[in-house]
DNA sequence: TGGGCACATCTTGTATGCATGAACACATGC
DNA sequence: GCATGTGTTCATGCATACAAGATGTGCCCA
């Protein structure tokens, strides 16, 4: 067994399967069949249990079992305002705090991404996009917040893998970033927020476009 | 036994030993004596452990025990600083989603808090103080937002409590209230997050002023 | 035939027991 | 004298056993 202990890698993995969707909102865990499916006693489930409630992938009811929290569509608008939120808050401090190598870097996969977006290569401009708002996270010089946002980001996922796949969605991606790096690159912090704001705006938009869309698929 | 489940009394009753102080920075959490102090087994104990571990209010080694974290001063700024951002948002939110009841209670409150500064209350003013910002926190109408400001204000209370037996602190606190207040009654979202974060970053200023008064006790 | 009560079953909540890895102390060699 | 190796001790990690509440079903009575 690896150095890292059952519960971990269990939490880890039932994060992973809820994420996926393989483990659907409002499906019921039962403790003993993840044993099994598992390998491991009931004991490592319930503890890998109780932390994936506290992150709100879950929801404990006193005896009466856990299940996968059931976003409602309310719910997840405002997911994605506090991610916004977020986001545009990271930008800010970036402005602020970020150090000369940063920023050069920053603006250097930018730039790379632009290659990607104009060879239409997708998959490389999708891997740069999620390294892309790492770095500014990371920008933030503040790990609360950096992590708050990459935990927010992770959770709404699900919810997003499809966006790229809107037509045009990436130009329009590179041109909100390149308001982003350029403010930021420049030290000007509300217009850092201000454009991720945006940035990040748009993109909750075009995931409803992306749902109107699925919610009509005969015709 | 109450309604609410064993691991949830104790989740809460460890909390609150560790934020009052009770178990410092650092301390050893041993699972048996804890199991022995609640007159539980070990098993509610460790679940409550892995709980509290997620909110960060203290750290698991694997094999090795958990331990309260030990907050150094610079993750303590940076949660000072995490803390402001957040408020900031709750307040550039509340100006641009608050409804007409809630921003006449928000003034209404801070008209009350006016009286108990002039009468030198400080007991009323710091109860309402606390139920200021949750007005705000709860005007964002964004629940993760809420919630992520109030756990966070939570987890500095141990560090604020002192904060108001500085001399003149209400007064000064009263004046950027009233910065805040304005703007997000007549709904300026800008003005109401450069306020707040005026604000909660003086907060933090007259906080490191008391560390170093408590820094230099002989003299 | 429908509703309510009781019982059975199943799942969760808690306790206990056993195995394993970590920390510490002591001894031994250099 | 110091460092390193080894053994002992003990807390943690996981498994299993037991207790208790919730749910569902069937039967009885109106």
């Amino acid at each position: 067994m690896a150095s890292v202990t059952t519960v971990d890698k269990l939490a880890n993995d039932m994060a992973e399967a809820i994420l996926s969707g393989e483990f659907a909102p409002g499906y019921r865990l039962d403790e003993q069949l993840l044993a099994q499916r598992y390998n491991v006693s009931r004991t490592p489930v319930r503890e890998a249990l109780r932390q994936l409630a506290t992150t709100g992938l879950i929801e404990i009811r006193p005896r009466r079992g856990a299940v996968v929290t059931r976003v409602t569509p309310a719910q997840l608008e405002e997911l994605f305002i506090a991610m916004g939120e977020m986001e545009a808050t990271c930008a800010r401090l970036a402005a602020m705090s970020m150090l000369p190598t940063e920023r050069r870097r920053l603006q250097a996969l930018h730039d790379r991404m632009g290659s990607a977006e104009r060879q239409k290569d997708a998959k490389a401009f999708a891997d740069d996009n999620h390294l892309f708002h790492a770095l500014i996270y990371a920008g933030s010089h503040n790990r609360f917040i950096e992590e708050t946002a990459a935990a927010l980001r992770r959770r709404l996922s699900p919810f997003r893998r499809a966006q790229f796949q809107l037509e045009g969605r990436p130009p329009r991606s590179f041109a909100e970033h390149d308001a982003v790096v350029s403010a930021i690159v420049r030290g000007d912090p509300a217009a850092a927020h201000a454009a991720m704001l945006h940035h990040v705006t748009l993109i909750e938009q075009s995931y409803e476009e992306l749902c109107s869309i699925e919610a009509v698929p005969e015709e």
